[in-house]
RNA sequence: GCGCCCGUAGCUCAGCCUGGAUAGAGCGUUUGCCUCCGAAGCAAAAGGCCACAAGUUCGAAUCUUGUCGGGCGCACCA
């Protein structure tokens, strides 16, 4: 509501600043600091008088003197140095929440966002967890604004590291294809688990036996080439690991649509294709000095505005084979449907809520997969350090003549999540000196230092439920447990959304393990608060009363000149402000931040306003009106950060 | 060396894009509030040269430049 009442005012002001002084200004309204100042600030005299020679404060009394009255507007006033205030019409706002409907129109043009992306080699950790929990909130407020949108989860299942855990099990383990199918299908810890300690125990044997990496080589070619016995344990081994990856995700609540793999991209040709248009249209060339030279390589001015930069990108390698760069180029070019050929599909799962998931296949089938690509626009969720890396893959659409993709493809990044010196104790890992100094510790999934992402649910879980045992030791166990899990996927979504993209996440178990102050849980809380106040009237017998017929505008106007009431429901009615402006700037924080202060205000509510009690009959109709608004609110707040409201808790 | 990000309360962070009226929140500390729709809650107090400097401006945490700290990149790895 609050979104709709700003541009009317904006627009209308504009329109009168244009007939009355002959000036185009774009009118911003700001929201003042102190509600004194009413619900919104004009600033706009400031920037006329730069133009007009006037002070500020003149060209403000001049303009609330002659100004038509506006719609839903009580007052305007001037103040301080030059501002108008806009004190609205209260009663006719409340008339306006009551009567405008909560419904988005369907945007035209999909949009794909490609999240997670973990290398199928080891269970996930804590910064995937961001990656995922960035990519879904994103595509949940995408959806909430009407957004057709298709979530890739991109599967890099010929790559080294899964080269590595291969390398692991045949010469480390001396592991034959059918004990590792045992090991998948019979484990005694967890097959992602395992995979974890044989990638850092694989690396580690690397560093101290050089000699060995040759293991690796030969595993890659042999994965590459596709057939034979190392090629089908890496296709074993990284498909056990997705499944675990997509049960994971599933736990917070985290879906897909397609799973594209590394394999058919090189199978399919899909660089060969991209190969030639890269050629045909000059983007790389063939270097034939340097150290570089036999390489195919694109030129630094195509990516960098630096033009002291000199160093290349090696595309495609004096061996032959293609780098991830050129891999990635050719797979940015299918999603937006230009590379002239396409996957095939078959269903890889089919998710509880029966929404399909699909991955590639090199196999022409006659499975009735729908169509995936064709974006109009992409957001790749891939984390800053590999910000070189994507300005290349964009460049390579340029370079093809496709300027309109290349604005269109965006890469979202945020920054690593990394471990507090406290939290490596705490884990059990030896520290250096140093690094006992250093603000944080980057994770490794290489030295298999990091928090597993299951691990971390699994001790939210149990703290969760323990607390409602505590609170509820009467209801079913199984009901306790769906409580508990949903209150350990708030508090661990609410935790990676709270900070801004490019802030650093130190990790730290206090803090990530804790249900008080700035959490999910807090969120979660005044929902089911809201709820219970709801159910409780119903639980009496009592029908909700007729709320449109009952709160007219003038009865909205008499209880909402209680200024506790009014700022309330001002901040309630701010949802729609809220999200289109974190879309635009592309922020999942800012809902994250709205949703706590929509809890906030509720409990301010709740703790100021007894609703069941109330006697003026009048004041309790609003009461529960209000209460039905926050409830409905909260609830919609939450499912767009991916967070349940919990039964009780 | 070059590029990107960060520096705001004891700690962790919003605010910076789009300059504006007394710089906010959570945690921690101190103090109150459960006979009252659930205390995972509410109320209050203390706590800031917004790293530093110069510039632009009527006005700078916010824009520009420089300096100093910290982090991450700059492979024929991904």
């Amino acid at each position: 509501m609050f979104h709709f009442v700003e541009q009317l005012i904006a627009s209308r002001v504009a329109e009168f600043i244009h007939a009355r002084y002959g000036v185009e200004i774009p009118v911003n309204l700001e929201q003042p600091k102190q509600s004194a100042f009413g619900e919104l600030a004009i600033p706009v005299a400031f920037q006329l008088a730069r133009q007009l020679r006037l002070a500020p404060k003149a060209i403000a009394a001049q303009l609330i003197e002659a100004m038509p009255s506006l719609p839903g507007v009580a007052s305007l006033e001037v103040a301080g140095n030059g501002f108008i205030n806009v004190r609205l019409d209260r009663g006719a706002y409340g008339a306006g929440v009551l009567a405008l409907p909560e419904s988005a129109e369907k945007l035209a043009g999909k949009i794909v966002v490609e999240h997670t992306n973990i290398n199928p080699n080891k269970a996930a950790h804590i910064g995937h967890m961001r990656n995922a929990v960035l990519g879904d909130t994103f595509v949940r407020m995408l959806r909430s604004i009407g957004h057709a949108v298709e979530v890739q989860n991109y599967i890099d299942n010929t790559g080294v590291q899964v080269a590595d855990v291969v390398a692991g099990f045949e010469h480390l383990e001396q592991r034959s294809i059918e004990d590792v199918r045992k090991l998948i299908l019979h484990p005694e810890q967890p097959f992602d688990y395992l995979c974890w300690d044989l990638y850092a125990r694989t690396s580690l044997h690397f560093k101290e036996h050089p000699e060995t990496v040759a293991w690796r080589h030969e595993t890659l070619q042999a994965i590459e080439a596709g057939t034979g016995n190392t090629a089908d344990l890496a296709h074993l081994v990284a498909g056990a690991i997705v499944r675990a990856h997509v049960k994971t995700m599933l736990r917070l609540g985290i879906q897909y649509d397609v799973l594209p793999r590394e394999s058919e991209i090189l199978h399919l040709q899909f660089w060969a294709t991209a190969f030639e248009q890269l050629k045909q249209k000059q983007a790389i060339y063939f270097e034939t000095e340097g150290k570089n030279k036999g390489c195919w390589v694109m030129p630094a001015s195509a990516f960098s505005t630096n033009t002291g930069d000199e160093d290349s990108k090696v595309i495609v390698r004096s061996n032959g084979t293609v780098t991830y760069v050129g891999k990635d180029i050719a797979y940015q070019l299918w999603k937006f449907g230009l590379l002239g050929k396409d996957f095939y599909y078959q269903l890889w799962d089919t998710y509880p809520d029966a929404h399909a998931l699909w991955t590639t296949t090199d196999a022409p089938n006659t499975n009735h997969a729908p169509e995936f690509g064709r974006a109009a626009r992409v957001y790749n969720v891939i984390d800053s350090r590999q910000s070189y890396l994507q300005d290349v893959v964009v460049a390579g659409l340029r370079a093809l003549g496709y300027a309109d993709q290349a604005e269109r493809s965006i890469h979202f990044s945020y920054e690593m999540v990394a471990l507090t010196p406290r939290t490596c104790v705490e884990l059990g890992i030896e520290l250096s000196e140093e690094d006992k100094r250093r603000p944080y510790i980057e994770v490794s999934g290489r030295k298999g230092l990091g928090v597993k992402a299951d691990d971390l649910l699994d001790r939210l879980i149990e703290k969760a439920l323990a607390e409602v045992n505590s609170r509820h030791p009467e209801a079913p166990a199984g009901e306790r447990l769906q409580v508990a899990s949903q209150l350990a996927t708030g508090a661990l979504r609410y935790f990676m959304l709270k900070f801004t993209r490019n802030s650093v996440i130190a990790f730290d178990f206090q803090e990530a393990l804790s249900f008080e102050g700035e959490t999910g849980p807090y969120v979660q809380y005044a929902a089911v608060r809201a709820r219970n106040i709801l159910r409780k009237l119903a639980g009496r017998g009592e029908a909700m009363p007729d709320f449109k017929t009952l709160l007219t505008r003038e009865s909205l106007g008499r209880q909402l000149a209680n200024e506790g009431l009014w700022q309330l429901l001002l901040a309630v009615s701010k949802a729609d402000t809220i999200i289109r402006n974190a879309v635009q700037s592309g922020e999942p924080a800012h809902v994250a931040k709205y949703a706590f202060q929509l809890a906030q205000a509720f409990n301010v509510f709740y703790h100021d306003f007894p609703v069941l009690t109330e006697e003026d009959p009048e004041k309790r109709t609003f009461l529960l009106w209000m209460t039905g608004y926050f409830q409905a609110q909260l609830a919609g707040t939450l499912q767009i950060l991916g967070i349940d409201v919990p039964v009780y808790m």
